[in-house]
DNA sequence: TAGATACCTTATAG
DNA sequence: ACTATAAGGTATC
């Protein structure tokens, strides 16, 4: 095997523009990509500014990497705390939008109350840069599932056809390739529980293992074309096109339209309830802001996924839950 | 071309 | 305990 122990080392967030929040950004159904060391993801209301180990498999990123790496990180107030087999801070940079200055893109956002709390409370937030075949799949799955149900079908998925790699004698599964998905039954899938989502991810996984399409040639075209490429996939309609969009291939414009989203639309920006999905797309991506649209759409959907609990209460019991 | 409906499975609220 | 219900939609008629 390529290694078998790790390094370790520190980035210093005190080096990149804006503020960073870790648990936020992992933590905010966008990134189906990392599991926390304690198994304690999802399993209740997370907010931020925990201090968790997170490992995943990372798989080559064009440019940065050509192997496999696998990564686990911790923050540690302004220190980014790293154990990889090999150099990860590129990759890091790359998946945690470390490269983006968050300070500008929250002066980019319109000036409205629901926005600035959800900035308030889940400060240093950034959006990810999932890698395009695994984000395409869990985008799959998510139709009609819970955040901790989408991240639970993404492990098994990995732990069941995955590659293995071993590191100081600790198991790390891959997420599967292409061809690794694309060869199991839908039934095999269907054990693991993926419902009627397993054709669709049988199927798509062919798709892009016989290279009839994928995800990253989205890439190549103008946002709204881009999202109709993505829909070619099975499974795909254009929210799912969105969040693929703007979770792994740097649209940070799109503005994924889920049940959520919709019901803050009609409600906040009843200007911007338009007919059609594409018009409505146009105008809620006006209203807020722009080319940082969909940066400010996943502050306002963690926000509002707090659901329940943390939706129905004030403002500075909130913060005590932040702060604890 | 719009508009309803079925679709898998499980966690959680009653 | 046990049954409804809803969960970041999409494909199909």
């Amino acid at each position: 095997m390529d290694h078998s122990r790790f390094e370790s080392g520190v980035i210093d967030l005190r080096d990149i523009a804006g503020p960073f929040d870790l648990q936020a950004t992992l933590e905010s159904g966008q990134s189906y990509l990392w599991d926390r060391a304690d198994n304690g993801m999802y399993d209740s209301m997370s907010v931020s500014g925990g201090s968790h180990w997170y490992e995943t498999v990372a798989p080559p990123i064009d440019g940065i990497t050509d192997t496999p790496i696998v990564i686990r990180v911790r923050q540690q107030n302004d220190q980014l705390e790293w154990e990889a087999t090999g150099d990860p801070v590129e990759v890091l940079e790359h998946l945690l939008r470390l490269d983006d200055d968050l300070t500008s893109i929250y002066d980019s956002f319109p000036d409205d109350e629901l926005i600035k709390t959800a900035v308030e409370v889940f400060h240093g937030l950034r959006l990810v840069r999932d890698p395009p075949f695994s984000a395409l799949i869990s985008f799959i799955c998510s139709a009609q599932m819970r955040v901790s149900r989408i991240h639970q079908m993404q492990m098994s998925m990995a732990d069941a056809f995955g590659t293995i790699h071993t590191v100081d004698n600790e198991s790390f599964a891959a997420f599967p390739t292409p061809s690794q998905l694309a060869a199991q039954s839908e039934s095999a899938l269907r054990d693991l529980s993926l419902g009627y989502r397993a054709s669709y991810v049988k199927r798509t996984a062919e798709m892009v293992s016989t290279g009839e399409a994928h995800p990253a040639t989205a890439a190549e075209h103008e946002y709204e074309a881009a999202r109709d490429y993505l829909t070619q996939f099975v499974g795909v309609g254009n929210k799912v096109a969105d969040c693929v969009l703007l979770f792994s291939l740097d649209y940070t414009e799109a503005v994924p339209l889920d049940t959520w989203i919709q019901t803050a639309i009609a409600e906040h920006f009843p200007a911007c309830d338009r007919d059609g999905y594409l018009e409505t797309s146009r105008a809620i991506r006006d209203r807020l802001g722009g080319r940082y649209a969909g940066y400010a759409q996943t502050y306002v959907f963690y926000y509002l996924r707090g659901g329940g609990e943390v939706w129905s209460v004030d403002i500075a019991n909130l913060w005590w839950h932040v702060r604890s």
